[in-house]
DNA sequence: TAGATTGTTAATCGATTAACAATC
DNA sequence: TAGATTGTTAATCGATTAACAATC
């Protein structure tokens, strides 16, 4: 018994974090391929909805182990399945939301619309005193100096941080002493964590701005 | 003069995409710094703020060719403006969102918040003929035939899509007809383009799936 | 000048690609 | 069995790191 978990985790911390990253747009794309009622799929097909080759596709899937059929392709619903186990996504995690000004509220509505059902905010903050009371997403936005016995008392994992830029460092040291090693930072400053600690910065911004670099190169070459 | 477009074009193209992505990150480290009153800074101070080593900032920043003062740093206000020349955040560019419904509705909302400034949205469009007249973002949600006719007339360079996940595809091809290479892509679906059509796809889900990842592993390790 | 930090080269590391034997 | 696609190895490519000479 005591083996087997040791070897899971031994297995799945051997993923690379590119490959990880990978895997989570293949469950995508397997929904996709579900709703068309394709039930077996290739690596070939597969490529053909993503920019990854063929072969870069097999050997991410083989960090699953084997299971590929021969001659035939992956089955799609357990390809699928089985990544979902990987990557955790059958669990649903109590997350703790810490800023609940307008950056919170549609940060919030926004991963409500994206359909991104990981976590579940049970709970709301801010190191801001005259929010406290007001409401964000059904919930109450309470005293910071209650946080550590809410995040026990409703088993809280995620800390989701949407204050302005100034605060960041210093809620991020809070949640992390209240043992929230997973962090969900919708703020454009990216706080400075123990390496223990998973820090998943939501910046588009960023994505936009490497956009922005294209276009300016387009309109300088015309 | 051509000579110096040229120059300008070969060297920026060579940047690889990962230190394009760093850059922009570079940018929001560099405002946070001047509003600490910094003027001048160095290599291992901006290390502080990041995931990266000194030695690799050097590298990137050299790119930009050499103004780092030996023995002193980088000049701050300078570093900046240079990063935001380089990435062509002086313009501003106009964008077209395809896709009035809740998911368009949020993200431009959520785009807002995070005061992402690199795009102005002046018009909107729905595949849906039943959004045709409402309104998103004070703008009037106008036919998909119509589109041509919009981008010419009002200089359009990006497109925006916001629509269900089966709607991509078309909608990113008819995009692509209307000559808008640059796409922002706030659904789960990534469509497939051809190469010189630069496409983001934002889709914070994903980073939030490889937390998930995480945060699995340590619940089996106990 | 001495001290500090840049700019740059060479060595290392890891990820991607190409290719094909194994297998259904 | 023949055909097709997987699983896997070896070769290539590119990015990161370490180290230090150049320079203010």
């Amino acid at each position: 018994m005591k083996k087997e978990i040791f070897n899971k985790t031994y297995i799945s911390s051997e993923i690379p974090s590119v490959v990880l990253d990978r895997m989570a747009i293949y469950i995508r794309v397997l929904n996709q391929l579900q709703q068309e009622r394709i039930k077996l799929t290739n690596s070939k097909e597969l490529s053909n909805y993503l920019p990854v080759e063929s072969g870069q596709i097999r050997k991410d899937l083989n960090y699953l182990g084997k299971f590929g059929i021969n001659g035939k392709g992956y089955n799609v619903k357990i390809l699928k399945k089985t990544l979902q186990k990987l990557m955790g996504l059958e669990a649903k995690w109590n997350a703790v939301i810490i800023g609940g000004g307008r950056l919170g509220k549609s940060s919030v509505e926004f991963m409500k619309q994206k359909k991104s059902e990981t976590f579940r905010i049970v709970a709301a903050f801010d190191p801001n005193n005259r929010l406290i009371g007001k409401k964000i997403s059904n919930l109450k936005i309470q005293n910071m100096k209650d946080l550590n016995r809410t995040v026990k008392s409703r088993n809280i994992k995620i800390g989701i941080i949407s204050t302005e830029n100034n605060n960041v460092q210093s809620v991020a040291e809070n949640l992390i002493n209240n043992e929230l090693n997973y962090i969900l930072n919708f703020s454009s400053f990216s706080p400075k964590v123990p390496d223990y600690v998973i820090l998943r910065n939501i910046d588009p911004g960023l994505q936009v701005e490497s956009m922005s670099y294209h276009l300016r190169q387009s309109s300088l070459s015309k």
